[in-house]
DNA sequence: GAACGCATTTGACGCAAATCAATCAGGCAA
DNA sequence: TTGCCTGATTGATTTGCGTCAAATGCGTTC
């Protein structure tokens, strides 16, 4: 009924389409979340972490394809299974709601991000979110660890692969972040980076 | 504890940043729900019509705004009252988690239109997912009503007012629609607009 | 029906980001 | 160490859409 799992990296555990029969919660590493065109062209519409729920879908069908990025473990359940545990224990689905809410919550947020924001604002405002969400682990969190390629903040922020890693450029000239390693960035002025990201 | 009002058109009923200590369910008439950056611009997160519910954030602020289309009438509950009636109705729980699983979905299929979709593309989206909400009305439904300004349109789709036009002028032009009010638009050839859309 | 105001359309031009194209840097196997 | 492969950066050029500006159409009031 719940089958612990792993995803080696890069193999895509949930593809947009398919019948939409389990239901999944991360227990380690991280996942990509994204829709696609028929032409390739990709939207990734999120990074799910440990403690992340991914399924939730009313339809039969996925709404979006899950690849990982680093190896993902992760617990399933079939949609039957999560029914009856939703009938047992009701603060499951108050649970359930509250994650839902927050993730509409981000996705507006994300919204505004890719109608509105400048190339810029978008790799700030990502910096900065990155941030908040490690901000649980290393203690001075200016230190933000990116697990994902620049192809993938591209897809992310609608931007290409260029723009971001000249935009990241940029903002290291203006002394607003370091980049010691490609997916190691060090915020050096916070409040100029807020500045930056489209002052929300 | 719950109140029946009326937004007249053009008044904003809720404010993003304001405490949130309501919950809303629109019963008549369409509101548009957008995000503010500090300089004016401005995303449409998405149109409410009747039987929407709005506040759902768990945040203890409104994520966005509404504002009345047309007139909108609404009914308006304290958040303590959803509580109480959350715990006395289980099943008006079940409905909310649905309802914000499909608001997530709709959501995420937005972001893959503002963040990888051409102009042209996103408004051969828009108005052929306006034809399916409205399916239910007319019986043709090739009708489709804008009840929403070209400003509006566009700040939904990031896109300008003036590319909104163009771009309708375009598809006119193509044959795929007619426009015989600017507020009213006929789909002449709705494969051939399927099409445009982005083949999704 | 004349005159005003607002939304929409149309036109000319500019620019931010995409595209096309090398080049560079780091990890890994031989 | 050398060579290769993959991902990132940097540079040159193009372009789709935005900006600025003017014209058109339509509903409303006088």
């Amino acid at each position: 009924m719940a089958v612990t799992s792993t995803a080696e990296q890069g193999r895509t555990f949930i593809d947009e389409g398919d019948p939409a029969d389990h239901f999944f919660n991360i227990t380690s590493g991280t996942a990509r979340l994204f829709k696609s065109l028929p032409d390739g062209r990709r939207q990734i519409t999120g990074f799910a972490g440990r403690g992340h729920f991914l399924g939730l879908a009313v339809s039969n069908s996925y709404a979006f394809s899950a690849e990982a990025i680093e190896p993902v473990q992760y617990c399933r359940f079939s949609r039957a299974k999560l029914r009856m545990m939703l009938d047992d224990f009701p603060a499951l689905e108050k649970r359930l709601l509250d994650v839902a809410s927050n993730e509409l919550v981000a996705a507006q947020e994300q919204m505004l991000l890719l109608g509105r924001k400048t190339a810029r604002e978008r790799v700030a405002s990502f910096l900065l979110a990155r941030r908040l969400e490690s901000a649980a682990c290393v203690s001075p969190a200016v230190h933000v660890h990116l697990p994902m390629t620049r192809s993938d903040i591209a897809d992310y922020l609608g931007l290409t692969i260029e723009t971001v890693s000249r935009t990241l450029t940029g903002l290291k000239a203006d002394k607003l972040i370091g980049i010691p390693h490609p997916s190691e960035i060090i915020i050096l002025n916070h409040q100029g980076l807020t500045a930056q990201a489209g002052g929300h």
